[in-house]
Order: C-alpha cells, then sequence, then structure tokens
DNA sequence: AAGCGACACAACCGCTGCTTT
DNA sequence: GAAAGCAGCGGTTGTGTCGCT
C-alpha cells in the first residue's frame, strides 16, 4: 500500500542518480541511520521517492557492497541456491555477502540464464504468488521469515510445493528444529534453509567464518 | 566515423506483508 | 478489526556501453 502519486510526488526526480545525489543520500545515512525512507528525500534535500533512495542505498552505496564480477565459487553457489529456491533472490542474495538481490538478479538474468536456459521461466507464470500463515496454521514463523513465494516461474515446482507442506516441518522461532536422522533428505528444502536463514538469526554457526558456510547436513544438498 | 544491435546493469513499478494508529 | 503507512521483494524497463558492420 504505497502512496507515490500524490502531487509533491510527481515532482520526483527519476532515472539515474548524480554523484551529489549518492552524497546527499550516503550522508544522510551515515549521520541519520537506515530506515525511514519515507522521509529520507525531504530530510536529505533529494528530490527522489523513498523507495528509490532505499533501492540506491542497498544497492550501492552501502559500504560493504561488493563491485566486480562474481566469483566462480559465488556463481556456483547460485546457480545451486536458485536450483532450491527458484527466483528467491532476497534470500540467494543473503548468502552472498557483499551481494545485491538485484545484483544476483541481474547477473542470473544476463549471464546464467544463457547458461542455463532449462530455467527459464515459460509464459504461463504467475504473479507472486502468497503463501499465508493460515494454510500453515502450525508455523510459528517469525517475520524476517519469507512468507511471500513465487509461482512455478522457473519451472522448477518441487521446491515451492515442499514449501506449501511447511507443516512437516517445526518452525517455531524459539525452539527451531531439524528432522531427526534417517527423515532428514525426505523433508522439503526449502523450510530447511528458511531456518538456516533463522537460524543465524540466533547466530548459530557464528563460530564458522566462511561467508559460505551451510551446516554439514546441507552438502549433499547443494551439490 | 557512423549506425546499429546486443548486452549489462541501474532504476522503476506493482504488489505484498508487517506494523502502527 | 480496519485503515493507513512503511519497508521490502521480484519482475520489468530504461539507459549507457561496447563491438560489429
Amino acid at each position: 500500500m504505497e502512496r507515490e502519486g500524490t502531487k509533491q510526488e510527481l515532482k520526483l526526480k527519476k532515472g539515474p542518480w548524480k554523484p551529489e545525489e549518492d552524497l546527499l543520500l550516503k550522508k544522510y545515512v551515515e549521520t541519520c541511520g537506515e530506515g525511514k525512507w519515507g522521509t529520507v528525500s525531504k530530510r536529505a534535500g533529494l528530490m527522489r521517492g523513498g523507495k528509490s533512495c532505499r533501492l540506491r542505498w542497498k544497492n550501492y552505496l552501502r559500504p560493504d557492497i561488493k563491485r566486480g564480477g562474481m566469483s566462480e565459487e559465488e556463481e556456483d553457489l547460485i546457480i545451486r541456491m536458485h536450483k532450491l529456491l527458484g527466483n528467491r533472490w532476497s534470500l540467494i542474495a543473503g548468502r552472498l555477502p557483499g551481494r545485491t538481490d538485484n545484483e544476483v538478479k541481474n547477473y542470473w538474468n544476463t549471464h546464467l540464464m544463457k547458461r542455463y536456459p532449462q530455467y527459464k521461466r515459460d509464459d504461463s507464470r504467475s504473479k507472486r504468488r502468497k503463501l499465508s500463515h493460515s494454510d500453515n496454521s502450525t508455523n510459528t514463523c517469525g517475520p524476517s521469515s519469507t512468507n511471500t513465494i513465487k509461482g512455478s516461474d522457473e519451472g522448477n515446482d518441487e521446491p515451492i510445493a515442499a514449501l506449501n507442506n511447511m507443516n512437516s516441518f517445526n518452525y517455531d522461532p524459539e525452539s527451531p528444529q531439524f528432522p531427526s536422522e534417517g527423515e532428514f533428505y525426505e523433508e522439503p528444502v526449502l523450510p530447511l534453509l528458511d531456518s538456516i536463514v533463522l537460524l543465524e538469526s540466533f547466530k548459530c554457526g557464528a563460530e564458522n567464518s566462511s561467508p559460505f558456510y551451510f551446516p554439514e547436513e546441507m552438502y549433499p544438498l547443494l551439490l
């Protein structure tokens, strides 16, 4: 529910950002912090919409952004993650330090799509499909969890189907449970990955310094 | 050198879920 | 509980650049 069509916002600037605009935004975020994007343009003296500011910061100005081409390791990870998750770019980007969802998405669409045309979505794709909480009454996943997923865009329905069957997995953020040994690989993959994101929020596995860390149990799934 | 098409990536748009009032 | 506002996501479009003719 956004209100970006008001009279005042019609004056908002569009198109490529100028260096001076970048500077204003950067200074603003450095002093006031991220968030409150709706008021950033006014307070920073920018004639840009909040969305535009947020995107510019997130995808370009953030100090931890990694520029330059993808390494083989990163590329490999993107391919594997996409195989499992589909077009959930933010989730994939979350495993790639310094990379943004937009960058991953662009990289996929321009580079990898050519190499892996089998993942090309068909024209019957649907808009983002809602996975409501009511569909998963036992799902107690927190707000940070990805509850919206796309449909069968990638011709890769299995993980989606798996996600729709979340009831088979314990999602209690207070006490996340992995499946017991033996039943592990029968369990849906997506809930597991979402749980990893969840575990990260609880700093589980933090002792491992590798940015590409996955629990050992995940290795077979990522190969 | 100019024109043109392909490509890469930045930015926008429409939509959704969550939070606040 | 409903409405409004905010933040974020993924798809799409726009624009600049590069290479080829």
